[in-house]
DNA sequence: CTTAACAGGTCAACGGTGTTGTCATAAGGT
DNA sequence: ACCTTATGACAACACCGTTGACCTGTTAAG
């Protein structure tokens, strides 16, 4: 049983396919994120891939052994373009507001690699980078080494999870994306004063902030606890 | 066209099914449940659920538009059964923690269904509920209604998508479960302090960190920082 | 007690999916 | 120029959600 997946480095025979693609695993990869930016989620199936390519939809099992292998090459991809945009200034706060923002942003971009990507740990290049870049940023500001990890775990879990969480809801086919929408217009801001009191006096408030993502909002109130936290460690350490 | 769904309400005959089986909204929700418990989020489909059921496939379309209603209602009942198990005492920063770490514990026990529901609006009675009460928690504390809808939707979010997240991961497949735990050992903890010297200088934090959730302290945060705030607009209407 | 309406079950089919066993052939080292 | 084999193509498999047509037992009305 001869595997199916040559290794990148071992492949030399550069055929095309009948459609005359030279396919590669860069190639693939590039072709998977374009087709989830220009028809959604949804879009991206092994056949239909297969078809953008100009190949047979079995030809890709010549690069991964699963869908879920591909997913996993998008998502590191994913994490290097978004790596690679983010420029730090030295100032703490802002870096780490800008970067979760970027990452979420990223995720958005492409569902299906960030609902994929986020619980997982790769261990690969970009993730090794963005770990040490986080870290530092936040030593750097002066957190103690068990503080700045406490917070780096629950900074990127939560940029990684808002991602996945905001990712799959934009994933969802169109029709159940409106109806979505419209439950809180059908739904909450309809109940009666009587029996749900305080959704009735925020109804207003409710229907327009619940078509969001409320993770800059969350990412705010993180960073300014872990603001707060550190002004309580410089304090101390003066005394 | 007569609608092929019937209002639960109006069902009156209770016909049952070639192997005996007599179906109805509350069986199949429950049927699914345990289904995705039991063999995961991949063994749910409206074919296996109606073998499991005892009923043709097509029959569930009485009870269900589509798979997305069904996804929703077991999503409610999810909800529902955390909500139960809930008893405010009156300290609205108690209560939220209280509340925040049994929806987590919530996905935790039931892991497939969690991160299916994560993403989703059911509009329908226990979300309804549990909407209610933390808008009163808040409310009921001092926030004003544009405070409190913004950290109710920052807090629910962020309970339901590190529900989501350590959920994926703890329904990951065994041998991808050890592999992930393992490169914290294996690769960051040994990277050399010259190229990676934040990572280096907290592996050991890092390690014994990692394995664990980090929504108690994402958490924890994020409910500072809205104790603060409260501490802030208080102040500010004493003045 | 009969009967007609129809809720609610079944069946078959459509067009999609991921994946694999097998075959064909052209590329590239010798 | 030849042989190996990497790599593409094809056909088939087993699944998926969904729908239209059909059939039948339950039930409410007469």
């Amino acid at each position: 049983m001869s595997e199916r997946v040559v290794p990148a480095a071992d492949r030399r025979r550069r055929r095309p396919t009948k459609q005359g693609v030279v396919l590669s695993e860069e190639l693939i990869v590039e072709t998977a994120l374009r087709l989830i930016e220009e028809h959604g989620t949804e879009a991206l199936s092994v056949r239909r891939l297969g078809r953008a390519l100009g190949a047979d939809p079995s030809s890709l099992y010549r690069y991964f052994r699963h869908t879920d292998d591909l997913m996993l090459a998008v998502a590191d991809e994913l994490i290097g373009r978004t790596l690679r945009t983010w420029r730090p200034s030295g100032d703490w706060l802002a870096d780490l507001r800008d970067l979760g923002l970027r990452v979420h942003a990223g995720a958005l971009a492409h569902p299906r690699a960030a609902v994929l990507s986020s619980y997982r740990v790769t261990g690969r290049v970009y993730e090794i980078q963005a770990v040490e870049a986080i870290l530092g940023v936040l030593r750097g500001a002066g957190f103690p080494d068990v503080e700045a990890v406490r917070i780096y775990h629950a900074y990127v879990d939560q940029a990684l999870a808002f991602g996945a969480l905001d990712s799959a809801n934009t994933a969802l086919p169109q029709p159940a994306r409106e109806a979505e929408a419209a439950v809180w217009q059908a739904t909450y801001a309809r109940l009666p004063a009587d029996t749900h009191p305080h959704i009735a006096a925020t109804a207003r408030h409710l229907v327009a902030t619940m078509r969001h993502s409320s993770y800059p909002a969350a990412l705010d109130l993180l960073l300014s606890a872990a603001a707060a936290r550190l002004a309580e460690i410089r304090a101390a350490g003066e005394g």
